[in-house]
DNA sequence: TATAAGTAAGAACAAGTGTTCGTGTCAACA
DNA sequence: TGTTGACACGAACACTTGTTCTTACTTATA
């Protein structure tokens, strides 16, 4: 095949490192005037061959229609997941709508394969403490929980409790009309208490460490 | 502070959906259209007020100019680590350039937080075994590494075993010409090898565990 | 009850942006 | 040598898109 033309390529490389730096694509003017190009039309025309060579997409009649071919199109692939301070703050993890309430210390993004479901109804919290040791669960790790008011005995989970008001989290176990919280840490003892005092938040999905 | 009025939250939502869906992004008449506003200056408004609040972005003067805050601006701040197999594949882990060669199986994706230097220089690897069990590494975890060739005593790293043609991760420590590989695991004793027959890849950066 | 703030609406206008047309130059090819 | 295709250019126009202004309605508040 046909090498692109010098000019073509540069056109090609400026959409590229455009879109690096921007949230919407160049118009055909600001590539012309980045590139020297006196006419809009030579600017189309070139375009036009970078088109038929399934380059770029050229959206019809609309401003800032130009998409690089092969670019992944998702920014829909990342997901951007809320870090709500620390587990045993002190009050409930905050539904969705109120997470703005909250002090939300950062963003961990992460790519579809550690956040599932597309990220739908994640959070993320960060560890306070030694309970889930035995789990590989280390004090100031980030766990990923997805948002859920029900789970099976033994998953991990992030609960409240009502009476203490702090949110823990452990391998959970209902008995009866009792709940038992499972420290995954053999020097501590599992929390009973009643089912009605505990609220499931969200269920682990994953588990991030940064070392020093 | 207020909520948003409903018909902010939608059009905050139409600009995410919208986003997801397109590679550019939509117009104050996009706007309109799809939440059945019957004038631009409506749009105008609320997307004032949006901003006002840091929700979104606006570039002025410009068409489609409408940014979500929070939203990953660029690639660039994100960063691809490739994950390359497994540890102790049976093979030295290749420098960067050569990556393409061999069978990166995915690719992880994280925020600078969990991916410090910008990403220079990473690499990724998921950990088969169990020797690393006491510095909560499990088999499957994915560590990220920091490639470099030499390291501190103490520190996790992933080394070449020249003679033995395998990659570990366990903590280093030389020993006068003598290098000892300590697994943590306390059922597992430590390797001794020459320091000519060990090659070091990789520092531990931080380590990232799906919980099924 | 009056006022203020939030929100909406229509219209017009300004600016941004894409497309089209006619013409020209240069290189490749028959 | 003439023709064709690639590429360039200027100008104009059509359409898209953002902004502003004025007026009006609804809700909250003093």
């Amino acid at each position: 095949m046909k090498k692109l033309s010098g000019r073509q390529q540069a056109i090609l490389d400026f959409i590229g490192d455009f879109l690096d730096n921007n949230d919407y694509p160049p118009t055909i003017r600001d590539i012309q005037h980045e590139l020297n190009i006196s006419s809009t039309s030579v600017v189309d025309y070139n375009l036009k061959v970078l088109e038929d060579r399934d380059l770029i997409r050229r959206n019809r009649n609309i401003s800032r229609g130009i998409e690089l071919v092969g670019r992944t199109p998702g920014r829909s692939t990342m997901v951007s997941i809320p870090v709500i301070g620390q587990i045993a703050a002190g009050q409930p993890i905050p539904v969705p709508e109120a997470f703005s309430e909250y002090d939300v210390s950062s963003m961990i993004e992460l790519s579809p394969e550690l956040a599932p479901n597309n990220g739908h109804n994640l959070f993320a919290l960060r560890v306070k403490g030694y309970s889930m040791i035995d789990a590989l669960i280390n004090d100031g790790d980030i766990v990923v929980l997805k948002q859920q008011a029900t789970c099976e005995n033994g998953d991990t989970v992030a609960v409240w409790l009502k009476d203490e008001r702090e949110t823990t989290l452990k391998r959970f176990y209902l008995e009866g009309d009792r709940v038992r919280l499972q420290p995954e840490n053999r020097t501590m003892d599992p929390i009973y208490t009643a089912a009605a005092n505990v609220e499931i938040q969200g269920r682990l999905v994953s588990v991030h460490r940064q070392v020093d």
